[in-house]
DNA sequence: TGACGAACAAAAGTCAGACGTTTAGCGTCG
DNA sequence: CGACGCTAAACGTCTGACTTTTGTTCGTCA
């Protein structure tokens, strides 16, 4: 069970250490570690070799650090934000090799679909609002307003936060920003982000009619659009996810 | 627009740069980092400071050191396993204060509903035989033998490594072991595991069957099923996104 | 001639001590 | 009463040395 390098480095050991001490919620949020110069004897290495030790858990960001006097090193929770910039990292580099926007915008489709679903049934006023501000914006694209990909993303995110689950933005929006970076440098038109507004537009009417099934459908149609505008894309997986009919009408019944 | 932290620390700008150079692919997987010593010439930092740097660097998997007249410090790429275990151990905290098990349900049904579907249509028959593996020893419960999570967390995740879609396991499988490490201590007894083990065996006749619709149909139940076992849950929302005649017959058509 | 082994060299890992930088608190002085 | 500056604590950085690991080289011996 020992893996190859079962040849332990002391930072590793360290790190081992507190990281279990956190997780086991021995050391909880907020909590004040003793000083470096405290650490180095308690876990009887250098400082050098401890500071690398930090190093690991504040990159994790398990950890955090202050100088000056109130200063010292703290147990810290990531926030949904952190893990959501270390994934879209991880799978921008996975998408090199690993992965095929096909295969990205699968997931985007099994998140997003029923996301809308579920934003417009937990939307609140301030939701339809935010949103609402995105989608004005886009339609002014004739007038030759900055309508891109910015705006775009924002809309998507936002509805993603309507739903009140954390990990749906926390998931999907690394992929889409990956899929803008790595797929969608400068093919795209102004007809393509009109076309974009349009069905954003829509999506967001179902959703402020507090209609899921509407919303989902709407948002299935807007990802099969997109999906043309991507390349190498598994045509027949995407459809047998998000096909027609279904996330089709009186599935969301009053409850 | 500068963060609080603006004050720019020297180890954060040596990682910076060093990872600006592998995410732009001016620094590719295989590639050979000069030696320490060099670096700190051409960083200008201390060998301390760029040990840190690199050590934040091969905390996120994109380093890998090795000892020795051979070794050095070389360009890796986070496999889908590494980026796991940190969704993983991030998604395990956030479940403290930020995520309810009914969330976490929530996107394993999106994922493993269609997930399942997608297997039933990739799979191959070395998948078909390890997937039986699981079931069969999962079978013989009632005979006494070992039947715990992870026979059923091994089933999981060889149905989503059927879709071939890597990103499936990489956002699920860290998903459902924090669920058991949290929410699963000591609540489920034999009944529950027995269960389980035929619930499996029908998701598998349909996947076995290349019946995408049954399979996403049989996976819903257990899902739903699940949700008993685990407390807390929004159960109209997960209703909402996994309800009776969402994945009914005759959507995964012929193609 | 070939195989074994010891010495060597390169690179990361660890240690020790010192100095620099930041920050809150406190006291003094105008 | 307020502003300035001193001070102590803690993290950040630097220097230089020693330790451990590991592939290579080269010499000895069968």
């Amino acid at each position: 069970m020992s893996a190859p390098g079962s040849r332990r480095l002391e930072y590793e050991r360290v790190a081992d250490e507190l990281r279990t001490m956190i997780v086991t919620g021995e050391l909880r949020p907020g909590d004040r570690l003793p000083s470096e110069g405290e650490l180095t004897e308690r876990m009887a290495v250098s400082r050098g070799t401890l500071r690398e030790a930090l190093r690991v858990l504040s990159t994790q960001k398990l950890l955090t650090s202050a100088r000056g006097v109130g200063g010292g090193t703290f147990v810290a929770e990531p926030s949904t934000d952190d893990v959501a910039d270390y994934l879209q990292t991880s799978i921008s580099l996975l998408s090199r090799s690993r992965l095929s926007v096909g295969q990205l915008l699968q997931v985007r489709t099994m998140i997003e679909v029923p996301g809308a679903g579920l934003a417009a049934r937990h939307r609140s006023e301030a939701d339809l609002d935010r949103l609402a501000a995105t989608v004005v914006v886009a339609g002014d694209a004739a007038d030759g307003k900055e309508v891109d990909w910015s705006t775009n993303s924002r809309f998507h995110v936002l509805l993603l936060q309507a739903t009140e689950n954390p990990l749906l933005e926390v998931v999907a929006r690394p992929i889409f920003t990956v899929m803008r970076d790595r797929f969608l440098r400068d093919r795209a038109g102004a007809d393509f982000w009109r076309r974009v507004a349009d069905e954003h537009a829509e999506i967001l009417e179902h959703v402020r009619d507090g209609n899921p099934a509407a919303a989902s459908r709407a948002m299935r149609v807007h990802l099969t659009a997109l999906r043309d505008t991507y390349t190498r894309i598994d045509v027949s997986d995407l459809d047998a996810i998000a096909g027609d009919g279904i996330y089709g009408d009186g599935i969301y019944g009053d409850d």
